[in-house]
DNA sequence: GTGCCCATGTAATCTGTTACATGATTAG
DNA sequence: CTAATCATGTAACAGATTACATGGGCAC
């Protein structure tokens, strides 16, 4: 199971029903540049997890688009369960952009070590102003609130390291 | 250019001068499990590379396997340091698997959450305990200095928001 | 001399991106 | 009625994984 793969099903697990096309635009709509919800990718994760019986699909009445309302069918949640308690995945760094580029950060001359983290700085502060709003507007998403705690230690070790 | 890619420029520019091979054990030892160090991935992105003129290649004498030692050219130096400054993709929250699934272990019944939520912090705990050895012995790599604090930020929220 | 690591690569397969393509529904 | 959005998909291509394949160097 991909990551994909599982994060489609905790999102209609979430929705209880919902269309591929809502989803691909969540996963669209996230913060994150690596979930870009292409439809190449996304309809095809459907279809497989559809095969392997994790979706049911319903077609709507009322609707002539061949809209298809999704749901988990038991093994689907059964699946999601596992998928979301492996904790060797789980506590894995991930794909960090700004990890994997920070080793590149100390070793730059002085005067672009300094321009370079005031841009990151400034950066960093108005990500999580936003954040911090959209905590505020919704604080039921933990997905936020991680992403809030990710910026923040970010913050923390760039000022600690880079503009001393 | 792909985070692999980039990467791969960076771990040349760190060792100034190393092996593909080398490389992929790196990529291999890394704790993140998206870094595979596979050979079908990092043979062909070097072969990119070498063709973009980023990386020059010098075949070693008193060897006869065909050892190449790569370095970074200018061209590869000046892209390396595009890369890494990049500010947009340095912030980005990246591909995070514990952000992935924390919401789904907000809806699990108290029951197992009680249960998932007691594993996943003896997993960080004994995860930032490794963390520190290594950091101990060897304070120069940022990644591990970053990977403790996002392990850090990770049991913080686990504590307040599953663990209250 | 044999097993382990160094060192390089390719082939089949899978997943994901980008671009293309189609048509229904709804708000103005 | 027309533009935006909803809704679904495919095709060409790029990149990564897994497994396979080869052979040199070295320690015991």
């Amino acid at each position: 199971m991909t990551e994909l793969e599982g994060a489609l099903l905790c999102e209609i697990r979430r929705r209880k029903v919902c269309t591929a096309y809502e989803m691909r635009r969540a996963f669209e709509k996230s913060s994150s540049l690596e979930w870009s919800g292409s439809t190449g990718a996304v309809y095809p994760a459907i279809k497989r997890l559809t095969q392997r019986g994790f979706i049911t699909a319903e077609q709507s009445k009322d609707d002539a688009r061949g809209t298809n309302l999704l749901s988990l069918s038991k093994e689907g949640m059964s699946a999601v369960h596992l998928w979301s308690t492996d904790i060797d995945r789980a506590i894995g760094p991930g794909f960090d952009p700004f990890r994997t580029r920070s080793i590149e950060w100390t070793v730059l001359p002085p005067a672009k070590l300094k321009i370079h983290a005031a841009k990151l700085e400034r950066a960093l502060t108005a990500r999580i102003e936003e954040l911090e709003k959209t905590f505020k507007a919704d604080n039921t998403d933990t997905r936020v609130e991680l992403d809030l705690a990710l910026q923040r230690s970010r913050l923390v070790w760039l000022r600690r390291t880079l503009l001393d």
